[in-house]
DNA sequence: CCGCGTCTCAATCAAGTGATTGATTGTCAA
DNA sequence: TTGACAATCAATCACTTGATTGAGACGCGG
């Protein structure tokens, strides 16, 4: 799609088109997809709108690049977390920190993957980088529940992909009402734990 | 056209004002609300741009109509169920099945509200429309879980505020991605449904 | 200093895009 | 019949918006 593997090519370019990039984000944020403009981009970023034109040729290559660096910070934070062998539980738990870090520090990138989720029923292009990343996640999911069940830890009966869609879903939930979502974030991730725990009668390891 | 049997020129206008909206949330469907335009909305109802401006003054009153047309849809539906006596779980299977149907039968009524809701989030004109609805269902779900747990079918540690929002995440999440969701949609409201029950080796202990 | 590729901009285009204007038609009460 | 009014439209305005053009400026190897 973009031609940048050129034979000599500037390091220039690519930090134009991450100025671009990053502009195109908060903008998304503060007017929304609908609301995105080549021209404020252009702006807020200090170049002309031609200037533009020349690192990000059409406005489609403009929303990839976007969908791309928001997939890039997903994975760099995804990467960014140990990885260590730790219980379902705690995985799980993991996983809720994970969570509520980057909607308290990076609420931007939250707001922007909604925007692109959004889109991305229409947009091919746009379906094609999101739908990895959410099939990621949600293998993430189903692996810690799929771990839990078997060690005993979550309920025996418990369907591990429906369990990470019913996860991913109240999350993706709370993404979408960011604002009084940090009152009720822990309530949420409370009750989702005690739906999967196996039930305290019959489990020797509990814990409040 | 001539018009049938109309004692007074004044229904035409909520027809119009009707057929407007329901021409503009099959837009809505096909295009997103981005790609909402006034003259599509007019060439598909059959009228002039000038006579589309007549029945909805402005854009954003165009969108508040569309808002409220699904407010009256929603709640129709709503009244439409019998409010039985039932058990907590019937209930909430009942509430499920409500769900389904509406995916099932009104695709399009779903995937406009979540466009709504997304616009909600920038437009406070559908917010104070939107918002009401989505504090209904949530209170539907809480009375219904709080139900459960008092009369010991549900899990007597349950948050029914929890509860309420991670089921209302989880179907909400499904309809955004309304493509597959038939094939996953029980799967998740068992899933649901085994989180909630209280466990059936649970034997009489007392409720907090 | 020349030439070449990279990078930038002022100016402009063509297709929209919401909204308005002024005139016209049909209906009904007086 | 006629005046009032609801309803409609062709034409147009004022502005937006993605994209293009042609002219340069900057840096660098030769």
């Amino acid at each position: 799609m973009t031609l940048t593997t050129a034979p000599t090519r500037r390091e220039s370019t690519d930090e134009r088109r991450l100025a671009i990039a990053q502009a195109a984000r908060a903008l998304i944020v503060e007017k929304g997809f609908e609301g995105l403009r080549t021209r404020d981009i252009a702006e807020r970023v200090g170049i002309n709108i031609a200037t533009l034109h020349y690192h990000v040729p059409t406005k489609k290559a403009l929303v990839q690049l976007v969908a791309h660096t928001i997939e890039q910070d997903f994975r760099a934070q995804e990467k960014r977390r140990p990885r260590a062998r730790r219980s379902p539980r705690d995985r799980l738990r993991f996983e809720f920190e994970d969570q509520r870090d980057t909607m308290t520090n990076n609420p931007d990138l939250v707001i922007v993957m909604s925007e692109l989720a959004q889109r991305a029923r229409r947009d091919p292009a746009v379906a094609q980088v999101m739908q990895p990343l959410y099939n990621f996640w949600i293998r993430q999911l189903v692996e810690i529940v799929t771990a839990g069940r078997d060690d005993g830890s979550f309920r025996p009966d418990v369907d591990p992909m429906a369990a990470a869609q019913i996860i991913a879903g109240a999350l993706g939930n709370l993404w979408r009402q960011l604002d009084d979502s940090p009152r009720i974030f822990d309530s949420i991730t409370r009750e989702l734990e005690r739906s999967l725990l196996r039930p305290a009668i019959a489990n020797k390891d509990t814990a409040p």
